[in-house]
DNA sequence: CAATCGCATGAAAGCGCTTACATCACGGAA
DNA sequence: TTCCGTGATGTAAGCGCTTTCATGCGATTG
């Protein structure tokens, strides 16, 4: 059916091994040859079985990614940035995504090692530790993303040190009655480590949350519980876990008759392109969602070609725009 | 190093033929026999070797996803939708992206292809016949996504039809200096379509553009793009490619100290979430994205499994938010 | 001038799985 | 009792490529 090894070595008057070799490693071939095999290579229309290639040589040059969601744009840009940055021809990207379900992630990744993958891109560092030990066992190099520790090779920042600087941004501002309107906190170090990292600020400080709401990614779901959070008059800010949930709390301001920020301060977190587009813009953190995909595939790189690569931890920043001032009452005074 | 199938054969005391069968097509073993084997499967840790499979198979159970880019939540979405609805376990989602660069298109696709893609989801109609000749020779199986037409199995939707019930009721608010805030139409017949079924409909009426720009997908753009288009002061709407570059218009109204839709009417198109985000929210027409990335899922597979399948043409609607309304002249009458 | 080395190439052995075909055991029909 | 059909299982032949090792040649060295 289709032209194998042996017909373009048959029809360049070489061994199968030459064309091989052409194909993987042409500076082993005298030029002449090259040429030879190149011409048959082009007239027979050849190009090589994946499955043999992959069964000989052991690997696959595909690559596995598994996030949460693609719905979030956080991960979309960085999934981008990441596929962007490995090395054209040389690597494919397998994606797959849970849900937000640790059950579904583990199949998911396991379902891209049986399909092959060379090397995963992970999200955060939460899972079960026969998942880690299981991916050791198979020897398949992985990176983790979104997030920083030392148990395992990252490529991340830190979201502890990133929602810390805001919440610091707010009590500076003089606000005291502060609420958090979080993402779901299982299986989801993330979102943990932005909600606890923002109550140990606060426990410092001799202060505690007026109230805190955890619900799921989602614009609606921000909205209602930005609602629920202000049945609480006294809040004069609410510091959101991510710009989604921050854009719906914002919305939900909005027919509240609430204005921002005179009368409350919202906060939102990643920087993704709608935090620039609510009205106001909205003040947060910005994640470097593009470098840290371009690091990440570096790193896993290196892990696949056996060197040991090394974790880059990434700095955020607060990008003040328009959904913050002093509370209400210090403007009074 | 792994165990193999000959491993496992011989701890479960049955032949490799036999633990094979135990795998892909479980009922043609006896329930007795079927056990020893998992047992031994499991015990041994095994897991079957990705190329050997697919050499020996001579499929993979991946399929290649081609998109423009994921930065657009339009494809993320729809791809995310695309992989839920692929029957768990049985394939996995190859993703690659372009950056709108047709030369790129091609050579993505070809690297899915010797990836060993059973199947291809791509975008549009617009690309190189050598391309669908290339296609047709390896007996690739592809849907087209994001657009119809009669010359490819497609599950998508019409641009044409959607921009026209768009002008047409920007037409019957009273609006006749209208200009169009394009996407980039080269090499992408979504936004060809979109422009010119949009054009063609003010041509009927015997009118035109006031203006037309054609910009880059990306906020920035649209905001600058805007601007240039409301020099020309006589402009009372301006109908947008897709909702990034509306929402960039949307903001650059605002830096204008224009009043949406008092002064100008601005309409988008796909209705991505950050739609219903901005403020006011955008008049968009809405694309089912999701259901559509559903179909086209269900659609490949019937070709990848040899039946003719047939095209799905989704329904776009008008989304009557805030950014539309009659034009200034037309309230002081 | 002989011994040695380096390099391009060829021969052939797998890589681990699927599957066509052969085999075997069992039960019912003749 | 004999024969044949049926269904479960075994045998073994590849699938198309990479790679190790062997080969042979010309060039380098003492």
């Amino acid at each position: 059916m289709h032209a194998t090894v042996d017909d373009v070595a048959a029809l360049a008057g070489v061994s199968t091994a030459t064309v091989s070799r052409c194909l993987n490693d042409p500076d082993r071939v005298l030029p002449a040859t090259r040429k030879k095999v190149m011409e048959a290579i082009r007239t027979l229309n050849y190009s090589p079985n994946f499955g043999a290639r992959a069964l000989a040589s052991r690997r696959t040059g595909i690559i596995g990614a598994v996030v949460p969601t693609l719905e979030n744009a956080v991960f979309a840009h960085g999934i981008d940035a990441f596929e962007h940055a490995l090395p054209e021809g040389k690597f494919a990207l397998l994606v797959a995504s849970y849900g937000y379900d640790p059950q579904r992630e583990r199949e998911q990744i396991e379902a891209l090692v049986a399909r092959g993958a060379d090397g995963l891109l992970l999200v955060g560092f939460d899972r079960d530790p026969a998942i880690y030990e299981w991916l050791a066992i198979r020897k398949v190099p992985y990176v983790l993303a979104w997030a920083c520790g030392d148990a395992h090779p990252y490529a991340g920042f830190d979201n502890v040190a990133g929602i810390v600087a805001m919440v610091r941004l707010v009590l500076d501002l003089g606000h005291r009655n502060i609420s958090m309107l979080s993402g779901l906190t299982a299986g989801n170090d993330r979102a943990r480590n932005r909600l606890e990292g923002a109550r140990a600020l606060l426990a410092e400080k001799g202060l505690s949350f007026r109230g805190v709401a955890e619900v799921p990614y989602g614009l609606e779901n921000g909205a209602k519980a930005f609602a629920e959070l202000m049945a609480d008059r006294a809040v004069t800010a609410v510091v959101c876990g991510n710009d989604v949930l921050a854009a719906g709390a914002l919305r939900a301001a909005h027919r509240m008759g609430l204005r921002v920020p005179e009368d409350v301060t919202i906060t939102g977190f990643d920087d993704i392109d709608i935090a620039s587009i609510t009205f106001p813009e909205l003040t947060t953190v910005r994640v470097p969602h593009k470098r840290m995909g371009q690091e990440a595939a570096a790193l896993l790189q290196q892990l696949i070609d056996g060197k040991s690569g090394q974790s880059i931890l990434l700095p955020t920043k607060i990008v003040a725009r328009g959904t913050h001032a002093p509370p209400p009452s210090c403007r009074n005074a």
